[in-house]
DNA sequence: AACGGGTTTTGATCTGGATCACACGCCGCC
DNA sequence: GGCGGCGTGTGATCCAGATCAAAACCCGTT
C-alpha cells in the first residue's frame, strides 16, 4: 500500500514530467507546513514513508483537469496556479480562470483525490516547484489512522472554500479596476518586498494570466495597469512590477 | 462537552428563531444522510447525543454572514440557500450572490464551523426546515473520535470545493441565457416531477433569488424567462414552472 | 544587425447586460 | 371595495468591458 511496495510506481504520477523523483526520508520538509504543527512524530514518519520528493520546472503542468487523480501534493518549495479551463468549442478560442495560486505550505489537488473523481481543475507550476506527492488511497489510509491530521486536512479544504466564495464575491460584486486592484495587492503581499520606492515584485504571473486571475481580457488588463502607472499609484519598470501608493491601490477596492 | 451536559444551551444557537428545539433520540433521522452510509452504529449513537432538532420557517434565517460560526447543520428535510452579500456602501443597494441551494442530505455552515471563524456566507430556510444541530466542538470531538466519520466529512467539503469552482467557471465563462438555462435545468431536476406535459416545479426561488443565483438582474432574468416562454421552451403559468422542451434548453447551455 | 515568433500595448468599434423608470398584478388590510 | 406594498414585467438608455485589428516590444537566433 505505501510507496516503498512499489519503488517504480512514481510514474504513474499523472503528467508530471518531473526533474527528480526520490523517496523521502528526512522529515524537516514535512514539518514545515503549517497546519501539520504539532501533530504526532508517528505521523510525520508514516507520511515520510508514503511520500515521494518531486521537482518540477516553472510552467510544468502538475496535472490536468479531467484527469483521473492518482495523488495529492504538499507544496513545499514555489508557486503553482490552479486553474479551469472552459469547455472551449473549437482549439484556439478556449479560455481559462486562474481559480487561485498555491503557494509554500499549501497542499493541491485535495479535493479531487478525496472524491476520488477527476480533477476538477488544472494545475501548472509557475516557478520550480519542489513537492511531496502522495497517493490518494496512501492518504486516506493515513487519515483513517490519524484523526488529527485528518482534521488538519478537512481545515484546509474549509479554507479552500472561503477562498472560492472570495472569489465568487469578486467576480460579481467588484468592477474590473476593483479586480485588478485587489490582485495586484494579493501579488505584493505574497511575492513583493518593501523597499523604500514601495512595494517591488516580479510577478510570478504573466499579463495573460493575471488577466485569468482577474477574470478579464488580456486587454482591459494591460488598460488598468498602464492607467494605475500613469496615475502614480504603479511603476511598471521592466519585468518588475512596484507599487508606490499600497494605500491608494486599497483604496480602489 | 455534549450537548446533554448543556440542555438549555440552544439557546445559542446563533440567528435561528427555530419553531421547535428538542434533543434528539431515534437515530433514524441521522442515517438517512447518504453520506454517513455504513459508518459505526456507535457512532450515530454520539452523534445523536450532540445533536438537537431544529425546525424552522421558510424565510428564516439560520445564519448571517460575519456571525459567530457556532453549529454545523445537517440538514433533514427542506431547502435553504446559501448566499453572499456584496459589501454594498449603504443599505438599499447592497446585493446578494446565492452561492448554492441546499436540499435535503446536506451539511451546511461545515467550512466556517471547522476553521472556527465567522461565518463567510449567509444561509436562510427557503421552505420549512428541519435540521440536526451539532456544536462546534462537539463536532470536533466527533472527528477526533471517528475517523471514518471525519473522511466523510472531508469528502463533503471536497464535493461543495468543486461546485463552487463550478460556480466560478459557469459565471465567467458562460453568457446570461446560458447561466438561466442552467439554472433552470437544476431546479428542475431538483424539485420537478415529470409530467406528460414536461417536467414541472413551483421553484422554491423566487425571481429575484433566480436572478441571485445566475449571477444576473432581475430584469435580465425576467426577460430571459419570457424568451425561453415565448419560443415554446417554457410555461410560465401562475406560480409553476414546466419546462416543454428540456433538451432544448440544455441545448442553450 | 537583421530576422521571426511570442507577448504586450494601444486604438477603434460593438454589444450584452446593468440601470433607470414606470406600469402591472397580486394580496392582505383597513 | 379601495388602498397601500411588494414582487414582478417591459421599454428605453447607457456604459464597462469584450472583441477586432494593428502596432510596438522583447528576446533568442542566425
Amino acid at each position: 500500500m505505501h510507496g516503498e511496495n512499489a519503488p517504480p510506481s512514481w510514474a504513474r504520477l499523472p503528467g508530471a514530467r518531473c526533474r527528480a523523483v526520490e523517496h523521502l526520508t528526512k522529515l524537516e520538509g514535512l514539518k514545515e507546513f503549517e497546519f501539520l504543527d504539532g501533530l504526532d512524530e508517528e505521523f510525520f514518519q508514516a507520511l515520510a514513508i508514503a511520500a515521494a520528493v518531486l521537482e518540477i520546472g516553472g510552467g510544468t503542468a502538475l496535472y490536468r483537469e479531467g484527469e483521473p487523480s492518482g495523488a495529492v501534493y504538499f507544496l513545499h518549495e514555489g508557486r503553482a496556479k490552479l486553474y479551469r479551463s472552459s469547455g472551449g468549442r473549437g482549439p484556439g478560442k478556449e479560455r481559462d480562470q486562474i481559480l487561485g495560486v498555491a503557494g509554500d505550505g499549501a497542499v493541491i489537488g485535495l479535493p479531487s483525490a478525496l472524491e476520488g473523481r477527476p480533477q476538477s481543475q488544472g494545475a501548472t507550476a509557475l516557478t520550480d516547484c519542489v513537492l511531496y506527492a502522495v497517493f490518494r488511497d496512501d492518504l486516506v489510509e493515513l487519515m483513517g489512522r490519524f484523526p488529527d491530521a485528518s482534521l488538519r486536512l478537512a481545515r484546509t479544504l474549509a479554507a479552500r472554500n472561503r477562498e472560492l466564495e472570495d472569489l465568487v464575491g469578486d467576480l460579481v460584486f467588484h468592477s474590473a479596476p476593483q479586480r485588478v486592484a485587489r490582485m495586484l495587492l494579493n501579488l505584493a503581499t505574497e511575492e513583493g518586498r518593501v523597499t523604500k520606492k514601495g512595494v517591488v515584485f516580479e510577478p510570478s504571473l504573466s499579463r495573460q494570466e493575471m488577466a485569468e486571475a482577474t477574470g478579464i481580457s488580456r486587454e482591459a488588463l494591460s488598460r488598468a495597469l498602464s492607467r494605475l502607472a500613469h496615475e502614480g499609484i504603479l511603476d511598471l519598470g521592466g519585468r518588475a512590477i512596484t507599487v508606490l501608493k499600497p494605500a491608494e491601490l486599497r483604496a480602489r477596492t
